[in-house]
Parts: structure tokens; C-alpha cells; sequence
DNA sequence: CTGAAAGCGCTAACAT
DNA sequence: ATGTTAGCGCTTTCAG
């Protein structure tokens, strides 16, 4: 029923083993001729390699797992950079003949059986905490922790750089004559990608001078509705607040609700940035004001790590950092002399 | 250096067979003795399956493809919905001790190819249009098609009760007292979603009493832009309308822009419903009035009709519609006297 | 209830 | 440049 190597080799009257070496390519051992009569061949009867019988014999599997977290009983429902994320390493990967296993993890071992079980030629884990990375304790396969600023030597982080984004908010802010501000974003441990965010933003606004009880902070889920509450409350609790930097454009959006509902103006009585530049960010109004990634570039260098790692064997090397760019909406203003 | 089923055989003393049953839950066919013994140093040495053996052997692969089309240079983009369905398939069928390959289509023949070459046990096909699920000739594999209204007997559509769904809108704008109404959603070939939709909606606008030539229509695409555009000249280009029912959230989220922007208030001027229930949908103010899909239902039915199809074998079945709900926020509203 | 034999389709490591 | 020999780790089939 199904053609398999044996066919097309007795109908070439060659060797199993040359059309195998033909079907991957390995065309330095093969003679032209033989190479084009096999793929004529091939293509003929519509081969198509069985790729569990290549995994078993040759224990790589040409295919990398996208591990997500995922509580027991919600689906792996991934952000929407995430999904970005993902779609465009399966694309990069699929040109160069890989392929991607989509995989929810429950309890951290099975990261290490996935990869044994299914002989994971590598794996890109996304929106695992640092402290989840650190404790990962797999060698020799390519890890790709995306976002993650763990130290661990056996994965490979790739991430914005969300030191220099929050320093550009920052900036941003100072610049444009504030002098009390607030930090909103989630509570974190150690200096992972909020951290990072807050310690950019924060070294900004002290580079430009205002004192250290000048920069408020304030802990916030990444959610419209925790943003709006805080938009609703923020003149009460934070009343010489003029600038605001949130950690995530849905959180920001949600805090103009809040406050376009408490009757404060954007941007003339508050600014507020962003960061993620999503697409309905330039859909407020007033637009927002934003850090945007760079996601093509790092999807690229994510599946180009993960590739060279796999083909050439580099050895764990030098997490990565994206660049960020500042896109200017209307959020940002001047605070008014009142204020 | 990987355990393996002839390891735990040896130590437990019995053959592998035995051990094989074990871990694949035939217990029947072993003693309660022996399954005790066999589990119990497997899970000791840290016995892991090798899926690609198994499927090599088996020649049933315990994965479910996700299949995506995406053109060659773009990545697979899904959209939110989209995500969220296959996130939440990969739960159920890991659930049940399968998984998720998630693969790109650029040509229609990669179907057919990754079916055969990974023995995917199923697959669940996404974002396809209905044209393309009629090409479909794979026999053998349980295919289900979301979203889609192909006839096509090798293939099962899960899809929401679209025409009851435009019904239901339609209805929602007839009784707020709208005479003059317009469709706007995607150009479309046959009577797939968008058809379905713009049916019930006719359908129901029909049944109230209001003539042919009172329901116009606009083809634009499902993006905030095209939304945008066709609120701007909304006015302009049907000045008799007051109801709009918009096939997508984000269209209608764009129209709701485009309108306030050309001075026009929702809904003292015009009533806008929309289709989806998106997260940001409550947040637009007013609320979008909109058509809710029951997603979990729809996650829940499709995985199960796979995994039936899978281990119970049962034939091609019939299409499974799931339902909708109307969830009313502020964007309907009676038409002024003076329109 | 348990086991022995055979082989799934392919590739690595040597031959030739 | 091509062929041979051995499996990869598991399941199927058929015998006990």
C-alpha cells in the first residue's frame, strides 16, 4: 500500500541504502545519474518517508517541542504573542525540514520525558517563570527559553531587551517634564522580564534627576479589568501622579478605561506608555503611546539558535537580546503646570 | 543509558510482551502480581515510552495534526479563536495520551503526506476555506473540519449554529424597531460561515416584515481598518441605515471607531451588533451588543469526536453545530424617530 | 495469563 | 559510488 524505500530501490534496481541516501540529500555519495533516476522514481509512486521509522533508526526525530505551562484544567491558552511566537518558528522550521509538537506541560518532568520519549531534536519553552527554568537539568539538546532571564547554563534565553524598553519609558517620560511616576505591572521575583522592565525605568527616571520616592509602584495583574480599577483609583491613591508606565499594553488600555472613567484625561491630566505595541493599541484613542518588540527578529533568532544548535552542535551559547522601539501615539504629554 | 521495555522485563523476570501490556493498560491480560511488580520497577528505573518505536510498530502514531494554511512566506498567523481551540484540544487529547503536531499547509498535498508520514491518527483542520475541504480525498483518518460547511463525506465539520447566530441578530435589531439595516462582513463563495450568517440574518430581518431592498450589504474584510473605513462613510454611503450587524467583532469594533469619528453615535444613531464575544468586546464603550460562541463546547466536541472516531472507529458522522448566545451591552438601541 | 518469533521502515557503520 | 549487515524499541501474531 504505502511506498516505502525497498520499492523505489527495486524498481531503480539499486540499493535501499542509495535511495535513502538520495531521499536525504546526501547527494555527495551518489551519482548523478542514480540520483535522478531514484527521484524520478520517487516522485512517481508519491514516496513519502515514514518519519517515525526515520526518528527510531536514526534517534533524532526532526522535530522541536513548544512547551508550554498549563494548569491541569485550563487549556494551554497562550498569549498572543506567544501564538506569534510559535507560528513563526513552526515556519522557519518546517523551510528546514523540522517540524513543531505542540505540547502542554503539567509537572516539570515531563519536559525531560517529551524530549526522551518523542527524541526531541530540541525545544523552545515559552512563558515558563525563571524559577522553572533554573531548575530544568536536561542536557544535550537545544533549550530555547523564550522571555526567560534564567542563568541556567542548559537553555538558551531569547528576549526583548526590556531593560532598555522600560530606560526608553522612562525617558520618555522624564523628557517630556514629569516628576512623579508610577510603575504598574505584576508582581515578580528577581529581575526577570518585569524586573527588568521596572530597573530600565527606573534608572531612567533617577538619570533624569527626580528623587527615589518619586517613582511609585504599583502590583497589577497583566488584565484589563485590574488596569481599570487602578485607572478608577489612581487619582485617589496616587494624586501627584502625572506619568504612568504599565508592563503591558492590554494593562495600559485597561487603566484609560479606568481612568477616562473616573473622568481623568489622557494625556492632558496623566500619560501613560505601554509596552507590547499590539494591534489594538493603535486603536484607543488616544492611540497609545508604546514599547514595541521586535518580533520577526526574535522568532528568527529564536529558530536560528534552535537550528544551529541541532545541525552543527554549537555548544550553549550567549542568551539573547532583541531590540525595542519607542512608538510615539498620543499618550504622552506634557503634565500641566497644576499638576 | 534509556530504559526500555526489555530492561524492565529482565528485571522483573518476564518477558517483554508482559511488560508491554502493562504499560499499555491491557490488564486483563496480566495478573494483578505482575502488573504491580512490572509498574513498580519502571517507575523506579524511569521507564519513558520511545513514541516513534511505537508508532513504527503499531503504525498508529497517538498524534493529532493540527493543520494550519499558510502561505509560503507568511507565518501560520492563526487568530485568537483559532488558538484557543487547538489549545484547548491539546488538552483533551493529551488527556488521553495523545498529541498535538502543529503543521503548516502550503500546498494541499502536505495533508495527504503528513497524514501518511507521521501515521497521525487524526488530524483537525483549521482555517481552511470549504473549497479546499471539498478537494479533500483521504480516506482511513478521521479529519474534522472547523468552521467549516464542506460536504465533503471524508470529513466532519464542528462548527457554531451560524445561521441561528445571524437569526438571532437579525431578530435583536428588528425588534429594537431598525428598518433599514446593512450586513458587513467578508466576501464569500457559497454558503459557508459567513453565508450562514448573512442567511439567518436576511432571514430574520424577512420573517419581520421589512422589505428586500431595506437590507444592504458591504463586503469588507474582518479587520479593524476595513471597519474603520466603512464607519467613516457609513453616513455617506447608507444614509438610511441604522442597524448594522458586523460578522466579526474586530469589524465591528472598527466600524464603532470609524462612526465616532465621522461624528455619528452608537446607538443613538446607528445600533451595531457584532459576532464572537472577543475579550476586548466588553471593553469598548459602549459594550458591543454581540453573538457569543460557546467555545468550550466547541473544543470539547471536536476532540471528542476525534478521539471517538480514533478508538472506537466509529464512520463518519454527521456535522456537529454548536450554539450561540446573545450577549446585549449597549450598542443596540431604537432608531430615532427622525431617521 | 505469559512468551517467542518476526518485522514495522529506516539509517549507521562498515564493507566493496 | 554503491551494497551489506545490523539493529533502533516496540507491537503483532500465534503458541503455549
Amino acid at each position: 500500500m504505502t511506498v516505502k524505500l525497498s520499492d523505489i530501490a527495486e524498481a531503480a534496481g539499486v540499493s535501499v541504502m542509495t535511495v535513502s541516501n538520495v531521499m536525504n540529500g546526501k547527494r555527495a555519495r551518489v551519482s548523478q545519474q542514480t540520483i535522478a533516476r531514484v527521484q524520478e522514481i520517487a516522485d512517481r509512486l508519491g514516496y513519502v518517508p515514514n518519519i517515525p521509522a526515520r526518528s527510531l533508526a536514526a534517534s533524532r526525530s526532526h522535530i522541536v517541542g513548544a512547551l508550554v505551562p498549563v494548569g491541569e484544567n485550563n487549556s494551554l491558552l497562550v498569549s498572543p504573542h506567544t501564538v506569534a511566537v510559535i507560528g513563526g518558528i513552526e515556519q522557519h522550521l518546517r523551510h528546514h525540514g523540522y517540524h513543531v509538537l505542540l505540547r502542554g506541560i503539567e509537572h516539570e518532568g515531563e519536559i525531560g520525558q517529551a524530549i526522551r520519549g518523542w527524541s526531541l531534536d530540541g525545544a523552545i519553552l515559552v512563558e515558563f517563570t525563571d524559577a522553572e527554568i533554573d531548575r530544568i537539568r536536561i542536557d544535550g539538546v537545544p533549550l530555547v527559553a523564550l522571555d526567560s532571564y534564567s542563568a541556567n547554563p542548559r537553555t538558551i534565553g531569547v528576549r526583548t531587551d526590556d531593560h532598555r524598553g522600560g530606560w526608553i519609558a522612562g525617558a520618555l517620560l522624564m523628557d517630556a517634564g514629569h516628576r512623579h511616576v508610577l510603575f504598574a505591572g505584576p508582581p515578580y521575583e528577581g529581575m526577570g522580564v518585569v524586573g527588568q522592565r521596572f530597573e530600565g525605568f527606573r534608572s531612567a527616571c533617577l538619570a533624569a534627576g527626580i528623587p527615589h520616592d518619586a517613582i511609585g509602584s504599583e502590583r497589577v495583574l497583566t488584565t484589563f479589568e485590574d488596569g481599570r480599577e487602578l485607572g478608577r483609583r489612581l487619582r485617589r491613591d496616587h494624586p501627584e501622579v502625572t506619568g504612568v508606565f504599565a508592563t503591558a499594553d492590554v494593562l495600559a488600555i485597561g487603566i484609560m478605561a479606568g481612568l477616562a472613567e473616573s473622568g481623568v484625561r489622557v494625556p492632558d491630566d496623566v500619560s501613560i506608555v505601554g509596552f507590547d505595541d499590539l494591534d489594538i493599541s493603535a486603536y484607543t484613542s488616544p492611540g497609545l503611546t508604546t514599547i514595541a518588540q521586535d518580533m520577526p527578529a526574535k522568532v528568527a533568532e529564536a529558530a536560528r539558535i534552535i537550528l544551529d544548535e541541532i545541525e552543527k552542535g554549537e555548544g550553549p551559547r550567549a542568551p539573547v537580546s532583541l531590540g525595542v522601539r519607542l512608538v510615539e501615539r498620543g499618550t504622552v504629554g506634557s503634565p500641566r503646570a497644576s499638576a
